[in-house]
DNA sequence: AAAAATAATGCAAACGTTTGCATTTCTTTT
DNA sequence: AAAAGAAATGCAAACGTTTGCATTATTTTT
């Protein structure tokens, strides 16, 4: 494989001189550029990544932890659009991408392996995969990492970049009362997810601008029997109209309890889901859902890491992603 | 960041010693053995990765190819899970994995890139990614490589790992009829895909090897309308007494237009689809399947890689995945 | 106790780049 | 035409490892 030196000896000319055509940095006769070049096109030469890393100490490569651990992640669509943004937006730049699970058995050492042998030049952990040891570590070496996810209140970086759930959740109720409905509640498979409490409480803060009482049980967590939960539903609170979903799977379960109790849909009760799943598009009726645009995530995700590279101890800031609505036909009452 | 210099110094030997004993490439008094490690604990040494790889020519990372344009590709679990294995066999050796798609607008120049960079010791290939262009490269370079899927009757490699379609398609009828099932059908979306046109081939055997008579018409090609075709089939078939789909989309119309025509199932008809996607589980009735083991033929495709790197020239020998049933509500015919 | 064999370590080059400084060549100014 | 300035290129060190060869220290053999 042709290296730089042997360019230059075909040329006549100090290695030194070719890099510089290479880098374009520092003025080379027009004569000598091209004579560089046509060689460099003869010996198909390509740089070696490895040692141009080792004396400018970086890799043009950026790490993407994944959590594997967490299954839903996987499952999810979600995840894959993120990845194939994040994936574009490395590509354009010249960089590559590196994926790893942050390694069960080792703690971590992983991502921190991956950072201390210069294997990455930055780096986008799931806010799942952060401890406090890790991102002291980041920090002390001026590492430039972004985190996908709203991290709790005690992390105090600016570096992170979520998707607006409590927006979704607001944009849900508001998307039903557009539509015609008066009265949704809300069903969700488990309050110790932060998500689904962001997601609650938009619910909550839109029902109040519009002055629709909230009862206490027009939110509802889901157990093992759904189907008894849309029944006491049913009964207990007949001017609920609308359901919202904060998950595909509970809300194909609430669309089958409706269906045993003759419920029509869109006509009697409407329904609405979050996350685009495939499934959502293939239930009948098919359901509308509050999308996340995922891929808008990866996207903000990469740049932003890509700034931070760029320009270390540039000012952070986070961000939120904004849902918006995929309408289909369990939310058309007329 | 602490180097082998530093930690020479520290001890007051030669930093060739500290290389020797981080290999473990030389005897080494136990004493001076001893003391390096605890300098090379205290000062939190790393190997700078990229001065190692520049030496021997390693970079400890394996590329994978995504076919992104392939949206299936991405929607499928398919393709996670295996990355997930790689993932995992790619770690647990101590390597890393470096992910791209071949970069449509650079006609692959992506994947030409990252092995003429050094950027990767070898590369996993999706089968819709491979051109005799790259084949040439990959082949003159002595660059380790597998493809997963299995390349036309045009490549004469060996090189490659897929999962067993045609086996599938035997799989699934004998499964049929296990269940007492007398006289199946088969719905594939498209016979462009070559999986399909396997699964198919699998059928058609493993019905002539029960000596059941298959006319032309128990093999339907979707079109735009699913009920209409299964309507065709009740009246024209009557002896059809289940169906077998050959994808989990497919699978969920046969099911909503055979709900329509009230036919029982599964007493009246069986199904069972290809592709264990999370859609089958949700169905009503849960879906029987059959299950490709993508994590296996992920781990499968990546030890292989392993082999070619390890021990390069070695005999190639390609390799199908089996299939397997996951029993569900949908063929239990009794 | 000297010679031979072995174990432990040091030295220096090499991997393929980049880059600060020095030198040469060319162009402009006076 | 000499001096000054700018442009083009060369030299050599550096990045952090590994490794063949050389050297020294230690042990074994005679």
């Amino acid at each position: 494989m042709a290296t730089i030196k042997d360019i230059a000896k075909k040329v006549g000319v100090n290695p030194s001189t070719v890099s510089r055509v290479i880098n374009g940095t520092a003025s080379i006769s027009e004569e000598t550029t091209k004579k560089i070049m046509a060689a460099m096109k003869e010996l198909d030469y390509h740089p070696n990544i490895l040692a141009r890393g080792l004396v400018n100490g970086n890799t043009f490569t950026i790490g993407l932890v994944i959590d594997a651990g967490n299954n839903a992640a996987y499952a999810n669509t979600f995840f894959i659009k993120s990845v194939t943004a994040i994936e574009n937006v490395t590509q354009r730049l010249g960089y590559n991408l590196l994926i790893t699970n942050h390694g069960e058995r080792e703690k971590g050492n992983a991502v921190k392996n991956l950072v201390l042998e210069h294997k990455i030049d930055g780096i986008i952990l799931p806010v799942s995969g952060i401890t406090d040891d890790l991102i002291r570590l980041l920090r002390e070496n001026q590492f430039p990492f972004v985190i996908m996810g709203e991290p709790d209140q005690s992390y105090t970086g600016k570096n992170w970049v979520d998707m607006d759930n409590e927006g979704g959740g607001r944009l849900a109720v508001r998307h039903l009362l557009e539509c015609g409905y008066r009265h949704p509640a809300l069903f969700v498979e488990s309050m110790k997810n932060t998500f689904e409490q962001k997601r609650t409480r938009g619910f909550m803060k839109e029902l109040e601008k519009n002055k629709i009482p909230a009862a206490k049980n027009d939110i509802i967590e889901v157990g093992d029997d759904i189907a008894l939960k849309i029944k006491e539903l049913l009964n207990h609170r007949s001017e609920t109209d609308s359901i919202i979903c904060t998950n595909n799977i509970v809300a194909y379960h609430v669309l089958q309890a409706l269906k045993q109790n003759k419920v029509s849909i869109p006509e009697e009760m409407g329904i609405i889901t979050f996350d685009n799943y495939p499934l959502a598009e293939y239930l009948d009726p098919p359901l509308t859902a509050v999308d996340i645009d995922t891929y808008l995530l990866g996207e903000q995700v990469a740049n932003s890491l890509f700034d931070m590279i760029k320009q270390k101890g540039r000012k952070e800031e986070s961000a939120f992603i904004e849902t918006k609505i995929i309408k289909r036909k369990s939310t058309e009452k007329r």
